[in-house]
DNA sequence: CACTCTTATATGCAAATGCATATAAATGGG
DNA sequence: CCCATTTATATGCATTTGCATATAAGAGTG
């Protein structure tokens, strides 16, 4: 039984993952496209992009952001609106609603994250090197899984 | 001079640091002190605490969050209608308006930091150990650090 | 010192967000 | 099968946020 890290430590990590996260954020908004769509409207796109075909639910959609779910269902009626997502019932749970990308949801998508990661690369790519961003990939996905499946 | 991380590489490293995020901080936000006090709200108090005694300007102060300058400014009307911090002229520019917690902000940051410090602890202290929990900090520090040097 | 330009914060107003709760459908027990 | 309970999403409403712009003060130029 390994020991567990202290208090300081975990804290320590979190608070410089955070104000990292804060500081990247704050540069990658002022990619011009993000004033024809926010970035957490891109965000579900995105999401909706690695999806089955038939789509996600509201709620499991939900648990990839940081947005209550009324939130999120307000946005996704907007999106709608503008003819980039649909709402569809699930026919296996009619409480249900599975929200899946148009052909216009995933132009737009596929238009502004090719100039998101162009972007990416530039604030990151001087920074770190290949190796180091590789470590942190690997530690950040290691953090998720374990955080979502400790209480999932 | 070393080669440049290929975008895919960049892009990965930052996605995986954005959904690690988003999944911590949906549980930490759970802390029942966050009704008291939105995390970002608690965030302002917290960066107010490692200021030097005379205080942060409005504008310092939102290069840390992530928040436009505008609604930092009604956050901070909110904050010292509750007491919590107080607005002061800045005697060397008149323009500038300098913000430092009350005994009550201190103390209310105080209080609920170590709720949080704790809930940390038990929610990334079971997925990373001390090591990586310690590379995990260096990197996120020397990415912040660089990618503010870069265009601060 | 008048004038323009920049910098720091605040304000009007529309839009987005969250909380509490409503609606609607599935699930389980008697 | 009916009723209570749980689950999934939507809606009313107050609050928070952002955008555009106003206000106010320092800086630079002639």
């Amino acid at each position: 039984m390994p020991e567990l890290p202290s208090v300081k430590e975990t804290a320590l990590a979190w608070e410089s993952l955070f104000r990292c996260q804060v500081t990247i954020m704050r540069r990658l908004q002022q990619l011009p496209e993000f004033k024809e769509l926010s970035m957490r409207e891109y965000d579900v796109l995105f999401n909706l992009r690695r999806a089955p075909q038939c789509g996600l639910r509201l709620g499991d959609l939900n648990e990839s952001l940081l947005l209550s779910q009324p939130s999120l269902s307000r946005m996704i009626d907007r999106l709608v609106a503008r003819g980039l997502v649909v709402r569809q019932q699930d026919p296996s749970d009619h409480r249900a609603i599975l929200i899946t990308l148009t052909g216009a949801g995933a132009e737009v998508q596929r238009r502004i994250g090719r100039a998101h990661v162009r972007h990416i690369n530039e604030v990151l790519g001087g920074a770190l090197d290949a190796e180091q961003l590789e470590q942190l990939r690997a530690l950040t996905t290691a953090l998720s899984q374990s955080v979502a499946e400790e209480q999932g």
